[in-house]
DNA sequence: TGTACATCAGTGAACGCGCGTTCACTGATGTAC
DNA sequence: TGTACATCAGTGAACGCGCGTTCACTGATGTAC
């Protein structure tokens, strides 16, 4: 009994503010401070024992959003097929882009507050998750393709997965079910694959 | 004199209202109704004649800016090129790309606005406003490519103009400076077409 | 051409709201002796 | 094993802020006669 009162300490507010503050985001509220605090179950001014402001936790959020995100990618880069057998370039850019746009479609409010705003470029660890994300995409096209445009390429590749998450989320393209938008983005792969021969075949 | 010293009616004041928003998005101002009103130096309520809330005034920016996004697409698509030859795809592709990412760029408030927010499927005349832009970008793909995967190889393209702007927006991708960002999205476009040769070819 | 009056486009005070943040505080914990 | 005390992690009242929106209002305009 004396621990199912609610204790003076927490043991842990840190982890549970970031849980409450994702949680929230994908409640669709508004994200604050005091809303986090009070989903918490906890005074509004707790957090600034964890957080320097208002913008840490922030940053906190897209920092784990970032890990989950390319715990993602990976999952999909192991996927259905063996490791061991070499898949098709285009499998495996598909399989990633349906991974990216999914993880987008599930957390949008997470998503957009990843990338939705200008990040400040003094936060060092939250630009360093961001970077780290955008490393691992540039090693998994270099290994599908040894070739030399590899930067290009993955720039590429890796705006049209995030132009799809965003159309996507904006209601820019519907319908909406996980379905039909991985479907999507597995056409979208396709019609690039073919792009080339399209221009010199009709 | 008399016409010098402010008058108590405005004249216009919803384009005058439209156009301060811009700007005031366009200074990185937080966006408010009072703040516009503020910029237009008027009283935080005069407004409300025109607009019947801060939702409509946004709509209003973000259906401005749908327009403008449209011609400076147009604009390209009359391009350098005399319109009468028939440009090779990738061109006509990579101008698309270069405007949409410059208009991004330029006013990054207002692009935001457009897109960055789940739009109220209700507002018709918003709704519009992009499907209308939509299809714009689809008969442009059509007349480049006269195949059946029209729809997806269009949205595959606009997905990857989009996701080069928001990435550029965010500054996941650096530097910025409007040349680089030309160079980019050529690159982009460039490693794309050439996505089947490298995967046949090595 | 002049006047009465309806209509329109603004004003300005006021409301309640939730926000981020500060401050002095207090209850709990853990460590030195 | 006890006790004193520093440290830590919370509380709760309070601040000033800008926001969206309402309300009763007033100054300007234009139209009917």
């Amino acid at each position: 009994m004396s621990t199912s009162v609610k204790p003076y300490h927490h043991g842990d507010l840190r982890a549970a503010l970031l849980a409450a503050a994702i949680e929230s985001l994908e409640a669709g509220e508004p994200f604050s401070l005091r809303a986090v605090a009070r989903r918490a179950g906890v005074s509004p001014t707790a957090p600034y024992r964890h957080f320097a402001d208002r913008e840490a936790l922030d940053s906190a959020v897209a920092i784990e959003g970032f890990r989950d995100l390319r715990a993602d990618l990976e999952a999909a880069l192991a996927g259905p097929t063996e490791p061991a057998a070499a898949a098709a370039p285009e499998e495996v850019i598909t399989a990633l882009g349906v991974a990216y746009v999914a993880f987008a479609l599930r957390r949008p409010a997470v998503f957009r507050l990843m990338f939705g705003n200008e990040c400040d470029q003094e936060d060092s660890e939250r630009v360093h998750a961001s970077e780290h994300l955008h490393q691992m995409l540039n090693q998994s096209i270099a290994s599908l393709f040894p070739g030399a445009n590899n930067s290009n390429l993955s720039i590429a590749l890796w705006s049209v997965a995030h132009g799809l998450a965003f159309l996507h989320l904006d209601g820019k393209l519907r319908p909406q079910t996980s379905d039909d938008v991985a479907a999507r983005v597995k056409s979208a792969v396709g019609a690039l694959f073919a792009l080339n021969n399209n221009t010199s075949g009709g």
